[in-house]
DNA sequence: CCGTTTCTACCGAACGGTCGTTTGGTATAT
DNA sequence: ATATACCAAACGACCGTTCGGTAGAAACGG
């Protein structure tokens, strides 16, 4: 046994794409249902499995949510950091900003709508995890709207308070927005980057 | 038989606020666990009773949901309606609105996470009921941006995203706001009734 | 006022069902 | 021949709900 015997290629890719076709089945349902809703049984059949296969790619219903949480606030955070690292202005920054953040919701859907609905269900340490992602996200644009007020570009009291109504007028798009509706992904985004703005000036 | 047997006093008065007892139970933990993950002996030691006799007061878990929605929107609604049919200008009439709107989300957190939160567990028809409620908060809203675009009041080219932009920022505070924290009810309603305005002018 | 009956409010156990998970076995590809 | 990918059945726990029973308060008859 010197060394591992290797897996054949073909199986291992096809194994790859099952266990991707889980966790792609997991969220759909989990967004669908919710969490305690959805059953393994529910997942099992979307995917063709008996529910007690899942489990040779699984080790739990729980592990597989938290799986579905990782990674998932990644890519909007790098691009508000590349934007808050830059060098455009305050105004440009958070319109650059809240343009990212709307179209992360509307490019993310299933996963923005489990990632808020099903927090609660996380153990311990993987809800530390979100709520330190979710502080992050509004340090990022409170940093940017404290600039602004310091230097008279923004006019305001309370940089907390104005974040936390820009996020909730950002995030709030997950509830209403259906791919094929009346506006696009940019028009929503642009539209309320404006606002945004227009919030901050007086 | 000629007249029903007239209920004693001290019992239909200790019977109903045992119901109320309940219903304030239910709502707690619904909102604490999430309706699937609340089970009616949580409720039943909330209340110190045997699981099963939750059934004397109480037809069914679900049923104790779908009460739990009834009547929850009329307040604000009433409250609403009365300044649509006021006689201020647009901006005074959005500014009262946000504050109320704004205040009857922070008065009545437990209600709101929960409405907000089990809405998909409710049977279709009260199902129904509750997204034609929330139809109408919007199209309330809706009706005085237009009104103000129409007269100049407020710029932008999209009354219906408009209003979904404001309920979103007005709605998400459910998710942040702590009773015991930094800022009062009407300061935060104050702000952001101030930039919503900010938000519809140029 | 007292004895009897009625009904309320609740107990405590049980039931049927569903769920997540485990396990022993097996066909197939390597 | 060996490890993989999956089947098929079963298990134990827990859930919402039902139900026969009962202590005690209220209503009733005298």
């Amino acid at each position: 046994m010197v060394s591992a015997p290797t897996l054949g290629r073909r199986r291992q890719r096809r194994s790859g794409e099952r266990e991707k076709s889980i966790r792609a089945a997991a969220l759909r349902i989990f967004r669908q249902k919710g969490y305690h809703a959805a059953s393994m049984q529910n997942i099992a059949d979307a995917v063709g499995l008996y529910k007690g296969s899942l489990y040779y790619y699984v080790s739990s219903k729980e592990e597989l949510l938290v799986r579905l949480f990782e990674g998932r606030a990644d890519q909007v955070l790098g691009e508000l950091r590349v934007i808050t690292d830059g060098t455009g202005t305050c105004t440009e920054q958070l319109r650059a900003m809240v343009r990212a953040y709307v179209l992360g919701v509307l490019r993310n859907l299933d996963s923005v709508r489990v990632y808020l609905h099903e927090e609660h269900v996380l153990p311990p340490a993987a809800l530390r995890h979100v709520h330190a992602e979710q502080r992050t996200m509004r340090d990022l644009f409170e940093g940017v709207i404290d600039d602004g007020m310091r230097d008279g570009t923004f006019v305001g009291t309370d940089p907390k308070l104005a974040a936390l109504a820009l996020l909730g007028m950002c995030t709030w798009v997950h509830r209403w927005y259906r791919p094929r509706g009346r506006l696009t992904e940019t028009a929503i985004a642009d539209d309320f980057a404006e606002r945004a703005i227009r919030m901050l000036n007086v």
